[in-house]
DNA sequence: ATGGTGTTGTTAACAATTTAACGACTAATC
DNA sequence: GATTAGTCGTTAAATTGTTAACAACACCAT
């Protein structure tokens, strides 16, 4: 059973929360929660946590709780993360690096498969079991490994023209964190992470009354 | 005069990606820019800008637009961007470094101030001219540096240790890459950044139909 | 059994946000 | 000058998201 209903950005932030104290809870050994342990471990109401999760079509009982094994399938199966999508790298400067490196990998559903750079003295070096390409490769190892999401790290004159060729080559999903605005047909996926706001929105909320 | 007024977290997001926008326009030379120009640009109703704007007690011309110059002051004056607040980086792994490499700092109203982490073949190395200095020193050199703000990327079962520490040294903001909930006073401003977050949502969003 | 208690599923009220609409004003044109 | 066209400021409506409330249900103790 398919819900066609699309769930808000907020809602789907969420999930994400609930689905990591949800495995938290897991791994204390727990094999049931309840929407309040749930809310109180993340600051939100228990309603809104029942609403969220009834719109996945969730079973819990009451007076128990919901199944923890079976709260954690559905989210699982609704984010499609137990399936490891192949993902590259294009761009492998500190940030690039650091986001190789980090183990959001797996977390995310996918598995790096390839990272490509510019720089000749960065190609044919190894990270991880893995030969940094040149760029000039993209297309064809794209198209090879069948390659699902492409993570662009690029200096911003080279961001659309890199996503131009990754969209060419067939990738549904672009995770862009040059602060470019990249145009793209509606069939990609594209999530813009600017590394600034963070910076902003804690400047702003920090801010000295005036 | 100042708004009392508080903005909603997507009109923050918003205002951020104005300024991006308008100041790209500025750097082509553009002296006015009209609500569609930002529209357009960002795949925002015409009318939605006008109203963030409106809110700003910005005061555009008719047939003309929006002054650049006040537009970008406004907004970054509402952001406090023009004060360079000293901040510090605790964890100096491989996201810690990109992150301390990146033109982020500028753009954010901050400036990288020091540097910590544990790791011994770490500390005392540098790193744009700053020393990596000890976990130890955490307190000391916020206090008498003034540091404002703390970037956390260390391992999480670190975390919560680190921010208390920050916290009791008078940081004022916390931007937290660690997948932990930060237990933390109402006076701290905790943005938290969860790398997986992306990931996730591209997935979902790529979901295949079933 | 039976009543009490805690928790879910669900609905309804409420609040916030987005969208739409339109008068007012400005600059350009004839 | 008068007219036209384009854009802002502002208000109102529609949509969306959040919060509150409560009946139904399951477990527990007696």
């Amino acid at each position: 059973m398919v819900k066609p209903k699309r769930l808000s950005r907020s809602c789907v932030l969420r999930l994400e929360l609930y689905l990591e104290i949800i495995e938290q809870f897991q791994k204390e050994g727990r094999q049931y929660v309840t929407s309040s342990d749930i809310g109180s471990a993340l600051g939100i109401a228990p309603g809104n946590v029942r609403q969220d999760l009834f719109g996945l079509g969730s079973a819990g009982r009451p007076k128990v709780g919901y199944e923890v094994t079976r709260l954690i399938a559905l989210i699982r199966d609704l984010f499609d993360l137990d399936r490891e999508k192949p993902a590259c790298i294009i761009g492998f400067g500190n940030l690039g690096r650091a986001l190789a490196g980090s183990n959001m990998w797996s977390r995310g559903g996918y598995k790096l498969a390839a990272i490509f750079d510019n720089d000749p003295s960065i190609v044919g070096t190894d990270f991880a079991g893995l030969r940094v390409r040149s760029i000039a490769e993209i297309f064809g190892v794209i198209k090879t490994q069948g390659i699902e999401m492409a993570v662009i790290t690029v200096p911003a004159s080279a961001a659309q023209e890199v996503a131009d060729i990754v969209q060419n080559a067939g990738v549904k999903a672009i995770w862009n964190f040059v602060p470019v605005r990249l145009n793209m047909p509606e069939t990609v996926a594209v999530e813009n992470q600017s590394l600034a706001w963070g910076l902003i929105t804690l400047s702003h909320r920090t801010r000295p009354a005036q």
